[in-house]
DNA sequence: TTTGATGCATAGAATTCTTAGGTATAAATA
DNA sequence: TATTTATACCTAAGAATTCTATGCATCAAA
């Protein structure tokens, strides 16, 4: 996922993330719509997207839909009940980290 | 380090800043310190930090001054010249990153 | 005198991601 | 038409970082 480790920890709220805005989305449709968005900044790889999808699939918080185009699959993933709870969640932790970190390596720009 | 992972990667550069603003401290203080302006949000654990410290150190980033304090020892630890430099890039790639990710989960609140 | 705070440290497990592959179809280009 | 690029899925091995669980020791407070 890109060059930078900052982003370690912050995959699946992602993934998620664009669910919920998206509806539903396929593997390589997320790295191309992550890659447009940040501009490039960041790049996710497959190795760390499929598994993060399995693992989220796993969990119960995403649902599988196969579809054929052409001659190829496509697997598109959308949130499930419990997934768009969950979403909520991790946006919630999301932005108290974003917070807290632009707190402390900024604290001119954060008083409240 | 706390319970979540979101601040996976940004151990390093919270570390730099922290002596960047305080000239030098000492590994107990830091993991306080943090506490304190995150109101407990943030606790940098043991395991983590002083791994951290040592490899900074032997990056070159860190220097290392031990003090006695009563019977016990401290080691205080403040930037290097290059450390210096690396921490303005950390810090830049730091707020590269909260940008994006506050663009990423809050379209609606990062528009520039 | 025992607990809690201070202060250092490491070893092993867990988690997450990167690197480096693999397979295959479709489109573009040389 | 042959080859490259883009699309689309996948996994395994290793690196890197952090957590959990320890250990040792001093000092203050209960």
């Amino acid at each position: 996922m890109g060059n930078q480790k900052l982003y370690k920890g912050s995959l699946q709220t992602i993934i998620l993330k664009l669910l919920e805005t998206n509806d539903k989305m396929y593997g390589y449709e997320i790295t191309q719509h992550v890659k447009e968005l940040t501009k490039g900044e960041l790049q996710i790889t497959e190795g760390a997207l499929y598994p993060a999808l399995h693992k989220l699939e796993a969990d119960g918080l995403l649902a599988v839909e196969v579809a054929k185009v052409g001659n190829r699959l496509r697997k598109y993933y959308k949130l499930t009940e419990s997934g768009t709870k969950e979403t909520a969640n991790k946006l919630e932790e999301m932005q108290e980290f974003l917070k807290t970190m632009q707190h402390l390596v900024n604290p001119k720009f954060s008083m409240e």
